[in-house]
This record gives C-alpha cells, structure tokens and sequence, in this order.
DNA sequence: CACGCCGATGTAATCGATTCCATGAACCGG
DNA sequence: CCGGTTCATGGAATCGATTACATCGGCGTG
C-alpha cells in the first residue's frame, strides 16, 4: 500500500507538502497542489487512518456499547447513532454487551484500548469499576437509555412517566383494575423506574401493587414467559400484563397462547417499547413508544460536544402511548400504522 | 494515559523490555517480569492499540458490511460474526449500507483507511469499482449471503434450493396451484437465485411462473406491500405469495390484511428467512429457515483463515423449511416454537 | 537600497509501540 | 583456563503520518 513517501516521490516534493495538500493547509502552492493530488490519484494513495490517530491522537471514532443487538429497540437506536455520527465525521464501533456486565467490560476495555474518542454506554448494570474509572480518568463519555446515578456523565433518555400514565388511564377506562407489570433488572435504571411510574399512575386510580403483581424479568423473552406463567398460576390472575420490554411482551404472549388464552379477550397486554413488529402481532400490541431516532441522534450530539469542547447537555424526550389492540376495544382514532418507521437521511 | 516508557522507567529497565514482558518473549528474567507487572498494575497501564497496529501492520479487527440493520436476517448474522470473532481474538466493525451502494462504498473506504485484517461483504449490488479493486489488490476478503460472481473471493452463503422445493411440494399438497412471489434485487445473488429456485421448483410440478406472478421488491418492507397490492388487482390473483426476504413478507401481511382478506384462509403466504418474530404474527408465518448463526461463524472462520495464511473455504449450508399456519392446514408435527433461538456462548 | 515580512517548502522530531542487533555476563566442555 | 554458546537486556530503527522550526526567495516600504 502506497504510504505518504511515495506520494511526494512521484510528486517531487517532501512528505511535510503531501500532508499539507491533504489537509488542506493554506500555504501551499497552486503548483504543488495539483501535482500531489495527480500523484495521489496516479497510486491510488490513502491515508493511514492507524498512523494518523496515532500522531494526532484523535481516532475520530466513537464507541457504543448497547446491552442487547437483537432487541429492536437497541438496533434503532444504533442505527440513528451510527447516522448522526458519520454525519459529523465520526464513525463508530458497536459492541453488544448482550445484557452481561463481562461482556460489557471486555468492549469498554478494547474500545479504550483503540483510543476511540467517545463512549456511548447503556449500562447493563450498576456500573463496573473499570466504566467509572474510565468516566472519572476524563474519558468523553455520555450514557443513552439507561445510565448510573452518582456519576458525573450527561444523560440522554426517554421519560416515560407520561405515557404510562395515559397507558393506565386507557387501561382503567377500559374496566381494567387489577393491573401486572413484568419489571426489568433491578439493576438497571429503566428497569426500576418504569415499575415506579407505572405504581405512581395505579396510585392516581387508587389502585395498589401488590408484589405478587410484580414479577422480576431480564429483559429477555424468556423472563416474560416464566413470569407470565407465575400471573396466571396466581388465585387471582390480573387482567393487564405490561412489560418493560418489547421482548418480554413477546414471551408473554407466548405463555398466554400456551394457555390457549386469547388477547386481549381473557387478559390485555401492553409492552414498554414500540417496535414496528407490534403492528403485526396478533393482536397488534399496545406500547409505550419511545423517540428511538432522535435518543440516538441527540446522545451523538451531547458527546461530540464533550470531545470537541463544548458543554454537553443531558436531554431527556417524553415516551407516547401508542393504542392498539392488545388492551381491548377499538381506537377512537386508528392509526396508521406505518409499515416501516425508518428515518430516511 | 500512561505508555510503555513511563512503565519502562517505573520498573527501572528499558522499553523493550516492558515490550517483552507484554507480548511474552521468552528471554526475560522472572525478576524483570515481575517488576514490570507491577509497574504495569500501579500505573493502569494498557498498551496503546493504535501504536502496535503501526508497528505491527496489523488491527486484528475485522470489516463487517451488512446491507440492513434493521433486518434481524442481518442483526443475528452480525451477532454471529462478533462472537466468534472474539473468540478467534478478533473485534468486529459493522457498516450498514441500508441497502445504499454509495453508502456500501463509504465503509469499505473508511475501513479499509483503518487498515482492517480483512473484510465480511454482503454485497447490495453487483460491486463496485472501490471493491473489485480492494479484492484484486489482495485485501483479505469474504462474501457472506450474498456474492458477487467472476470475483476470486470465497462465498459463505445457505443454499435454500431444497427447502424452497420442500415449501412448494408442501403448498402444492395443500392444493394451491396459482403461486407468486416476491423477488429481491437483480442486482443481489439472492434476489436472483430466490426466484430460480422457486421457478424450478414448480417446473417440477408442472407449474409455470408466470411474470405477472414475479413482483420485484427490494427487501425492503413498502416493496413488499407495493407488490402484494399489485398481485391482489390481478383478475386471477395468486394463492400463495412468497416473499423473497422477512421484511417483504411483512409489508405483503399488511398489504393483505388493509384489503380485510384473511391469511391463510383468502390468500397464503410464506417468506424467505425465518425470524423469532414470525412465531408470533398473525398467523405464524411459514419460513424458509437459514442456518444464520452457522453462516455468520463459517465466515469468519474462512476470513481469519485466509488472514492467517491458511487456504480459506466457500461453505454452503442448506436452508429448511418451517412450516406454521400461514399457508393453511396444521403441520403435522407442531414445532416447539422456541421463544428465544439465542445459541447462548 | 536595505530591512523585514510573508509565503512556500523542506528537515527532522514526534506519537507509542515492536524488534533487530549489539553487548555483557554466565556457563559449559575440552 | 579459554573459546563458544546461551540468555537477559538495552539502544536505536521503524511503522506513516503531523507539525514545529529553519530556510530561502521575493516583495513592499521607509
């Protein structure tokens, strides 16, 4: 591969005016400028991005580590972040912590290790010594969806407060009043927090949940299942299973249809995360719908501010409640349910 | 950050000796060593990766091109891909070309500027200048799903040829006579091969393929329902549609059921990749299933073979059919459905 | 006319590793 | 006791860029 000397060879100047051309540093002759570029295009010549970082000590890349690559949700997210970044010069690298802190570990670990500029994190976790430490060392770095309390690091999230007070308030107005939640990690702040919104909204309707109503998932379909299997063998079985999730509503459905029951028929079922798979289910799911594109587009933003010097701001977005049919009765307005809701750049 | 001098000076010996302790060269005392691994600890020390990728004139990072995100053909193949690439010790960087050339183009150059070990394409079209050129000029490389043709690169791809016969015989048995399908690109391999093996298939049921019955799509979910409502306008509509891709026979579902039809029972349907999500849809749709997980590791194995020296190997894995209610009538066997098909590692 | 400045260019240091080569000590056999 | 190995170690070159600094010619101005 042709380096930068063979470029000023065949253009009979040094390597100091090759790099200049390519940079475009002011002081260059017309002369020499046109002479470089023809040898540039003559060997095909492309700069070495490793040799570059090296000396600049800028990569111009940012990581991102998400916990889960198959869940919709995460893929949209990484997709938008991916958009934003090139359309700021920045690429980036993905590593999928697939819920586990090891795993999350070992790709903090080797994105550091490339000198990547920035970290994107949606922590698995409470956060391992070597991501606070990395935070705390000045690492540019800017949590999206989920992040780590006491940790001087912007935020960049969805609130779903809102949206899950209008899930309960349809879900009451549909006669609904003993109402489950399938709950995320403890450990994880979205897994805490939407249990807690969705206790407050009961708690406006004067509704109690009790803990039997509350069962412990891990963001996987699996969990959905089991947990669902547990509310049903239950006494009393709650007419509403909401998940924290898009995969654990998925395993809920499972568990229902295992049963031979029929949604929303003999219980209703809502789901934290829309994805556009919800729209083809049967029956179209409910869900609490989050700004995925523009979570992700806003964290790139926040962070390239941070690399580049400026303050970076948290931000946080209001989630909607998307009505389908999951929960019972019609929609007073249907929607219309676009089949692809991809953001074309 | 703290580099190999600093840990040199720590340890009180020379650099090349911290260098030796780290790559375990075999002539250092264990006195040294053990000084080193404790300047190494004090100091967090962690060797830069991009100064050894200069020296060394390797990233051990891995390229990978995939057409889709969004498409959990694609997300699972790319999960695949990253696991045993870390298993062989090598990290991965994913490029979506959204089904986009030029974008297709820009990560090949932005990877190939990183100096990457060797290249993962799934080409979304038939090559560009920018590719040709890498493979010709030697650039470790292979095709993952989909090829290019006349190229020297080895091709890691799922033969669906007896499954797409099995899906016929299969809806030629359940008396379904007017079949169409849904094709992908010209320009992809499997857009092209899809529909000749569907083609032969039904020759050899004395079926013809008429073009009215050939819609072309673009794998993306819209095409799908552009299509479909094509073929429901037909004077004799088809039986059956069978979209070459997940997406596609998304956009068909929606396409068909804006139209109040019902599936299986107006209209039949099945779809090329199977994904966990078609348990669920309304009805479980029919699939032909491709060895996804198996591809993805295949594939990296031949790249890191042909890294590493060794003579690397096309692989073709057969694809089957997974036969649920979307075409009608109840398998005989009901398959268990797995809620999570995850090869846990 | 001479001085100083500016623009164009080249030389060489530098980033942080790896590795070739030289050096010196220890050790072995004759 | 000496020549030849072997082992541990350090010095310095190197990878391919960027960039501070030096140099030099030309030009404007007092």
């Amino acid at each position: 591969m042709a380096s930068i000397k063979d470029v000023a060879a065949e253009a009979g100047v040094s390597v100091a005016t090759v790099s200049r051309v390519l940079n475009d540093h002011p002081s260059v002759s017309a002369d020499a400028r046109t002479r470089v570029l023809a040898a540039v295009e003559a060997l095909g010549y492309r700069p070495n991005a490793v040799a570059r970082s090296l000396r600049t000590d800028q990569t111009r890349t940012l990581g991102l580590v998400i916990s889960d690559v198959l869940n919709p949700y995460f893929t949209e997210l990484a997709r938008s972040v991916e958009e934003e970044a090139r359309a700021l010069g920045y690429s980036v690298i993905i590593g999928n912590a697939d819920e586990r802190p090891d795993l999350q570990d070992h790709h903090v670990r080797t994105l550091l290790d490339r000198r990547i500029d920035g970290l994107l994190v949606s922590p698995t976790d409470g956060g391992s010594p070597l991501m606070l430490d990395a935070a705390r060392a000045g690492t540019p770095m800017v949590f999206v969806d989920r992040w780590i309390p006491g940790v001087e690091v912007p935020v960049v999230r969805s609130d779903g407060r809102g949206a899950v007070r209008d899930l309960v308030a349809h879900l009451h107005s549909l006669g609904h009043r003993r109402l489950a939640i399938i709950a995320g990690p403890a450990a994880t702040t979205t897994g805490r927090e939407r249990v807690e919104a969705f206790r407050e909204a009961l708690a406006e309707y004067g509704l109690a949940l009790p803990d039997a109503y509350i069962g412990q998932g891990d963001f996987q379909a699996e969990s959905g299942r089991r947990v669902t299997e547990g509310f049903l063998d239950l006494p009393e079985p709650p007419e509403v299973v909401f998940a924290a999730d898009n995969l654990m509503a998925l395993g809920a459905l499972d568990a229902i249809r295992a049963r031979g029951l029929r949604v929303p028929r003999d219980i209703a079922l809502a789901a934290f995360d829309d994805i556009p798979w919800f729209v083809h289910t049967d029956p179209p799911i409910t869900a609490v719908a989050q700004p995925t594109g523009e979570l992700g587009r806003a964290a790139v933003r926040a962070l390239v501010d941070r690399i580049e010097g400026r303050p970076p701001q948290s931000v946080t977005l209001p989630a909607r409640l998307v009505v389908r049919r999951s929960c019972g009765e019609q929609p007073a307005f249907p929607e219309p349910d676009p089949v692809q809701n991809r953001s074309q750049s």
